[in-house]
DNA sequence: TTTACTATAAAACAAACGTTTGATACACTC
DNA sequence: GAGTGTATCAAACGTTTGTTTTATAGTAAA
């Protein structure tokens, strides 16, 4: 039918500018990426933003996918084992989400630009991704720890494990000029996962005979 | 001498810029800064920019300051204490100049801007200050847990140990939201600094099993 | 065939930016 | 007092930004 190719085409068009609209906002942020340039990734005249989303914001709205984050805390909480090895399994996998740089980890470097560089979409983005994630570690830290650590120290905790986790990605600029050999493939980012594991459960048992001596 | 009167004034225009340009360019960042809002607050035209300094990179070039940072570094060392004091008090005053918005602290969040999104400048930030206090903790780091770690063992301690700082500052944004009642004031700082100081030593305590059984 | 609608294109728009210009007032030298 | 150099000012410059306009094909319905 016509109507179907007709469809596809517009389709075609909107996804490939909304591809290239990924690429190049994690690539710069939201505020140094350019419509222009987007359209010219997407092979796309410039007004195609404004026709098929309304603004240069509403395009990046709609660049951003929850899912993947979401579903990487259901997929955890699935197995059945114990707590410390659930949260080994969650800054694994959430390391290799926010560092693989052939895994589809766009989605997940996009956000992560929003915590340096704030943008009028945070709201939702902390609303309906970064306050589960961190609900969920929470969980995860309070359950290894016992009940009787405080919101304050339980806060502290979380941001602790994160704060490592994204230092990789936040000081990558700063990082890259320090170690330039770095790279952040497979083996490396397992190592890191390692690293932060070990060193966070350390910590943690710390917090936790502190608490109940 | 009018000749004394006539220099003081023209250094009167020339701090009050740069006096400015600290307070914006550590409020809104290199790029979001702009050279109207600067002489705005300094109560100077906006052509003094480019007539006292060349260029609105230059200006911002001439705000740096790293003694804050280095000195630090020196003065820590003096002490005959041990290691991980050393490493406690180093957390401590470094978090100081990190997040107490009192102090001036501007010096230091300026540079902290930098690790997110980099401008031309960054490679001498690097160079003159954020190399130094790396190399700094990491000898503070091999003396704690031994010399048998390997370098990239060393590098994440490091950087797991520098993660938990800058979080504070970078995630600001984000932990404004999640917690609106969280304030960065003395006490609190106190408490975020003893955290991540027995946080961290548990840590390299159990990098430092790991490699000598 | 005519009409209406959609998708795309080139061009222009208004605003904001860093930077430069040209003029003015002042202090100092001779 | 004429001439020189400096600091400041309002104004404009040229560029880039996101957005809008206007026009042009092509398709579907009448």
């Amino acid at each position: 039918m016509i109507t179907e190719t007709k469809n596809s085409l517009t389709e075609q068009t909107r996804e490939r500018l909304l591809a290239a609209a990924r690429v190049v906002f994690s690539e710069n942020g939201f505020q140094n990426a350019t419509v222009r340039e987007i359209c010219r990734r997407a092979d796309v005249n410039i007004a195609a933003v404004n026709y098929y989303f309304n603004s240069k914001e509403a395009l990046f709205a709609a660049t951003l996918n929850f899912e993947p984050l979401l579903t990487l805390c259901k997929k955890i909480n699935q197995g059945s084992i114990c707590a410390q090895e659930r949260l080994l399994n969650f800054i694994h996998d959430f390391l290799m989400q926010l560092l693989d740089e052939k895994e589809f980890s766009v989605q997940c470097q996009l956000m992560a630009r929003e915590l340096a560089e704030p943008t009028p979409v945070l709201g939702k983005i902390v609303q309906e991704a970064i306050a589960p994630i961190h609900q969920f570690v929470a969980n995860l830290v309070r359950e290894i720890v016992g009940k009787t650590i405080s919101e304050a120290e339980l806060r502290r905790c979380v941001f602790s494990i994160f704060g490592q986790c994204m230092y990789y990605r936040h000081g990558q600029p700063v990082i890259q000029r320090l170690h330039p050999q770095l790279r952040y493939d497979h083996k490396e980012i397992e190592a890191i996962a390692k690293h932060i594991g070990e060193f966070s459960l350390a910590g943690l048992k710390q917090v936790a005979q502190n608490k109940c001596p």
